[in-house]
RNA sequence: GAAGUAAAUCGCCUUAUCGCUGUUUCGAUUUAUCGAGAUGGAGGAAAGUCCGAACACCAUAGUGCAACAUAGUGGUUAGCAGCCACCAGCCGAGAGGUUAGGAAAAGUGCAACAGAAAGUAUGUACAGGUAAUGCUGUAGUGAAACCAGGUAAACUCUAUGUGGUGCAAUGUCAUGUAAACUAACACUUGAGGGCUGCACGCUCGAUGUUAGAGGGUAGACAGCUAAAGUGUAUUGGUAACAAUGCAUUCAGAUAAAUGAUAAGGGCUCCUUGGAGUACAAAAUUCGGCUUAUAGAUUUACUUAGAAA
């Protein structure tokens, strides 16, 4: 298997409204305060591991700027430490990962959270 | 210089590493993907969605009523409720600011305080007059007292204008099994639907046969960015603006790109190190308006009082 590069191409976005719907209803989920990670295993036809998407509510946060630039964290820190996570996995997943907190967070404490959230996953899906 | 008035402009920058997205060139092959290079990638308000248009569809947009909008005069424009000039009212010492600035002799309504009373009222004092009576005058209140006036961001009247729905419009393609849809023919003369809030009017229309064809998949492509474009100069015009010449191509994403991190530098404030660096992110496209904005710059003009 390949080692995984940092990117973030279209291919890896979750776009479809039929897959994001289904991963509501049957997915599962982990969180870590101020984040939740909603996943379910799926099958794509491309190569990859998993299609993830972000989602930050609009109650929460009014301006669309703040919304903009917490949703920019949450991929950046994802893309650079996803090869990280997905080293033994095999199944192919879809992600949703939520921003569930209620302020600006900084890029350092969004890093530190989505690695102890995928620790999280890691370990439930390894046992299972 | 200080205080102010008006107009205009800018609204953080650089480097490194790792990424996102459009276009394009080259090279691979699995023929729609990958790799490499080049190059473009948020705003002055992109915002609110308040006006005006373009564009698309619905009867090429019908008639009447209702409803809504506008309101000094002239100009400007594709158009506007915008903008410019002038006049008038009001505010300011001034530079200037500001105004829903048509009509009160068509009618209805409303009116603080004062006052007996703002109209189906006539009190008090004095005077006059009568058979008798607010019958008449004066005083007093008030902006206004059977004589009218004020108010139309009150109804109303006048003049002018307005069809509806919005790019999730709309068109094409792929997939392709219906009772939904389309066309033709036949039969029903009318339940119900569509066109605007209502009425008229127009139109489709229950069933059968034949043919086409599809619900869903918020699939793909077009619409989708070269335009009432932008910059600049000259000419005309008090100005808004117009004409002409030259130069230039400047985001097109779609659960939605335009970034993240690190280092350094600007700028502002307190003091030797910190803090702050606003408002706010395209979503079919333009022209306006309104609202939010840390801070910085330029130009023109004013200065009564106070201080020097």
């Amino acid at each position: 298997m390949k080692t995984l590069s940092k990117t973030y191409s279209k291919k890896e976005k979750l776009k479809s409204k039929k897959l994001i719907d289904a991963l509501f209803t049957h997915g599962q989920s982990v969180s870590t305060f101020p984040l939740r990670l909603v996943y379910l295993p799926t099958d794509f036809k491309e190569d990859i591991i998993a299609k993830t998407s972000v989602s930050v509510s609009k109650r929460n946060f009014k301006s669309a700027v703040d919304r903009n630039r917490i949703k920019r964290l949450l991929r950046e820190a994802y893309r650079l430490n996803k090869s990280v996570y997905f080293n033994n996995i095999t199944t192919q997943y879809a992600f949703m990962i939520l921003y569930i907190g209620k302020d600006k967070p900084s890029f350092v404490e969004v890093e530190t959270k989505m690695n102890t959230l995928f620790e999280k996953f890691l370990n439930k899906t390894s046992k299972s």
